[in-house]
DNA sequence: TTAGGGTTAGAA
DNA sequence: TTCTAACCCTAA
């Protein structure tokens, strides 16, 4: 918890903390809303953790934010002048200039207004001059040779000449002293204010959720497409799936895969969102889908395709074959043709071995359970294959699901009295330069642990990687920092 | 969705 | 055989 934090976060350990580069987008998100008053606005600027230096944009927020705290004050003073400099000195614009010159007129000739009964005229004078030469002597002409002379207007040199000859012209300070000075700033900055917040488009999270809106549309196009696949070897695969049907295996998920392939609704490939759905009405079933499985699963559908794997055919016995360790294996039908399909011929390996031959005959619609999707296989055998799994990351249990169909498959291909096991593993791809350096640049920009999001930022690069391989890839590369 | 521990493939 | 990067599992 930094210094100075508030009560807004009165609890929060040190695990809890924001990230600052996290901070520094939420604050920057919650100080454009203007329903956020300026007391929260600086309680939350004390409260939330934010790097240091504070990055540009959130520091042209705040200056942003300040001249809107000083417009609805209205209230003009040399400090809106320095926000305005400083603002340029960060975000040039030039919609700055005019109201910097507004400004600097309106601090300068504030001291002739209505001067109060207590000052005299001299005293009014001698704040004039005073403000002249800060402002107009020193500032201004800094900023003439300083990398903000984009400030620097033809409007702001004739300023100058009229404010340094009004030094020694008393007419000429009289005649500015009745001026609407001040109105014609408060009119420029909001000018400038309106127009700065244009230029700065929308924040970052909103940009980011907006791209993963945009996202999204592009995966309900593919997804149009995975359907079409679907439909077209559906014959295939749910032909497979009445198997486990028959002998009493996840009936459920069966039911809903049938359904929603069938009715062409939609597809559901998380597990967990079948079951809940299981709950929902049928009018809300079948749209559900979830986008980051069905992202993934585009992928590898376009993959196996790019490699003229023809998914209207049934895969050719021999095609696909395994490569079982244990020679006892060699020559026996592993495969699954719904699982299968989805792998490419020349990447996968598949290791195999019998179980206890019990647990085969035993399978029985009546007892065989459903294992628990926790448990973790200690007789598992490895089954490589070229591209990130339809669910991986996302569903395990659907690899589990495979895994069984691959089982079933193979008792009903070859004998009830064994049945196999298969766990899937991607084969291994070394990460290139250019992955490495993406994913570093990404964390700077982004932060660790927003590994969702740069992949969303960067899907061409990270295609072949999921969130979890970033976050993999980000340990071994952190390890030996 | 992410963190962190466990497992495995492949290079040294 | 050892080590490490890549991959996987599980809990929160």
């Amino acid at each position: 918890m930094p210094q100075g934090s508030s009560s807004l976060l009165p609890h929060a350990t040190k695990d809890e903390m924001v990230d600052p580069v996290v901070g520094a987008w939420v604050l920057e998100f919650l100080l454009r809303r203007p329903d956020v008053g300026d007391a929260l606005a600086g309680e939350l600027l004390l409260a939330l953790p934010l790097p240091s230096p504070l990055p540009p944009r959130l520091s042209a927020t705040l200056l942003l934010r300040r001249l809107a705290a000083d417009l609805s004050r209205r209230s003009v003073s040399p400090r809106t002048l320095h926000s305005l400099d400083l603002l340029h000195r960060i975000r040039p614009s030039p919609s700055l200039a005019p109201a910097f010159t507004a400004v600097a007129v309106e601090c300068t000739v504030a001291p002739l207004r209505l001067p109060p009964l207590s000052s005299s005229e001299s005293d009014a004078d001698a704040e004039f001059f005073d403000a002249v030469n800060r402002i107009w002597n020193c500032l201004v002409a800094d900023l003439e040779r300083s990398e903000a002379a984009g400030l620097v207007s033809c409007a702001l040199r004739e300023a100058r000449m009229e404010m340094e000859a009004a030094v020694v012209d008393p007419a000429l300070r009289a005649e500015l002293g009745r001026r609407e000075t001040k109105e014609a700033a408060l009119v420029a900055v909001r000018v400038c204010l309106e127009e700065m917040e244009k230029e700065m488009g929308p924040t970052f999270l909103e940009a980011a959720a907006d791209a993963i809106v945009r996202c999204d549309c592009e995966t309900h196009r593919s997804l149009v497409v995975l359907s079409d696949k679907l439909r077209a070897f559906r014959s295939i695969g749910l032909e497979s799936v009445e198997r486990g049907v028959e002998i009493g295996h996840l009936p459920s998920k069966i039911d809903r895969a049938r359904s929603t392939v069938e009715g062409g609704e939609g597809i559901k490939l998380n597990d967990r969102n079948i079951e809940k759905d299981q709950m929902r009405t049928d009018q809300e079933q079948g749209y559900s889908v979830d986008k980051n499985a069905m992202s993934c699963e585009l992928q590898e559908v376009s993959d196996h395709k790019s490699c003229d794997n023809n998914y209207d055919d049934v895969p050719q016995s021999g095609q696909m074959d395994p490569v079982p360790p244990d020679p006892k294996d060699v020559g026996k039908k592993h495969h699954n043709i719904s699982t299968d399909t989805f792998l490419h011929p020349s990447e996968k390996r598949i290791r195999c071995s019998n179980l206890d031959a019990n647990t085969a005959t035993n399978l029985d619609a009546a007892t065989m359970q459903k294992p628990s999707l926790m448990d973790r296989n200690a007789t598992a055998h490895t089954f490589e294959w070229d591209s990130i799994p339809t669910h991986y990351g996302k569903s395990p249990n659907m690899k589990k699901e495979m895994d069984y169909f691959s089982s079933m498959n193979s008792k009903s291909s070859s004998s009830l009295n064994e049945t196999k096991e298969y766990v899937l593993r991607r084969r291994k791809r070394k990460w290139n330069s250019l992955e490495e350096e993406t994913l570093r640049k990404a964390v700077a920009r982004y932060g660790a642990g927003n590994w969702k999001l740069i992949k969303g930022c960067h899907p061409e690069i990270f295609e072949r990687r999921t969130e979890v391989d970033l976050k993999d890839k980000w340990r071994n590369m952190t390890r030996h920092m």
